[in-house]
DNA sequence: ACGACGTACTCACCACGTAT
DNA sequence: ATACGTGGTGAGTACGTCGT
């Protein structure tokens, strides 16, 4: 029987050669699944001579752990989702890359995306990383839609706003205040001398940075 | 009592089989 | 054709067992 002939639902039964799981591992090195997993959370809580079995199962099985799997059984998925106003604004590549690298070191994968100064696709792109599973969001500024955070709060998702900082703020949030930062330059400017000032501002519509800075 | 380890269950989703 | 139930997927973990 060609290829051709085989009945769709037939076809789909034969199964590819797969990636070697947990339980491969388990098996070729003979101890038990949970054994091995926790050789992978901490292999100071395996024996020494079944770890040393692990290991070379692990290597000889070529072993990579199965990331969705992972998340499944955990219901962590160890991913963080970052949402920027814009991807077209060298700002925050330096912000953003020190983060990605924090979460690196901490065993944790960034998620970007992009919301174009706008609360609704804020909004959007925060469902999306919700149905991604993130574990946490970074969100840029203080500025943002009420039930973006109310959404958290049903998902009992953490969250942090970035690159703003109020001592008074409803919310998590780390960073500068814009507003004393501009008094301070402004002042500045004035005891130098300076009386007549021009401001080239930046986007202030759901931009609490730029705002407080031309306040 | 405590550390090492295994069993059984859990998760969300999909493919597939069966009943209507 | 559609709805529904079941089993399989891969790894984490609560809890129980065993040996020292």
């Amino acid at each position: 029987m060609s290829e051709e002939t085989i009945p769709k639902r037939k076809r789909l039964q034969k199964k590819p050669l797969r990636a070697p799981t947990l339980n491969d591992v388990a098996e070729h090195a003979g101890v038990s699944t949970a054994t091995v997993s926790r050789y992978h959370s901490n292999a100071e809580l395996v024996g020494e001579e079944r770890r040393r079995r692990v290991e070379a199962s692990i290597a000889t099985l070529e072993y990579i752990p199965h990331g969705a799997a992972q998340a499944l059984a955990s219901k962590r998925s160890r991913t963080i989702g970052a949402i920027v106003p814009t991807l077209d604004n060298a700002i925050f590549a330096r912000g953003i890359q020190a983060f990605q690298q924090r979460l690196q070191n901490a065993g944790y994968t960034l998620f970007i995306a992009s919301s174009n100064y706008s609360h609704d696709e804020e909004r959007t792109q925060a469902e999306t990383l919700i149905a991604r599973g993130v574990d946490g969001v970074m969100l840029i500024g203080l500025d943002h839609h009420d039930q973006l955070f109310e959404r958290f709060r049903q998902k009992q998702l953490p969250y942090i706003n970035t690159w703003s900082f109020r001592s008074d703020s409803d919310h998590p949030c780390i960073g500068f205040n814009n507003f004393d930062a501009a008094v301070r330059l402004t002042t500045y400017l004035l005891d130098i001398g300076h009386i007549r000032f021009g401001i080239i501002a930046g986007i202030t519509r759901n931009n609490d940075r730029a705002h407080d800075r031309l306040q």
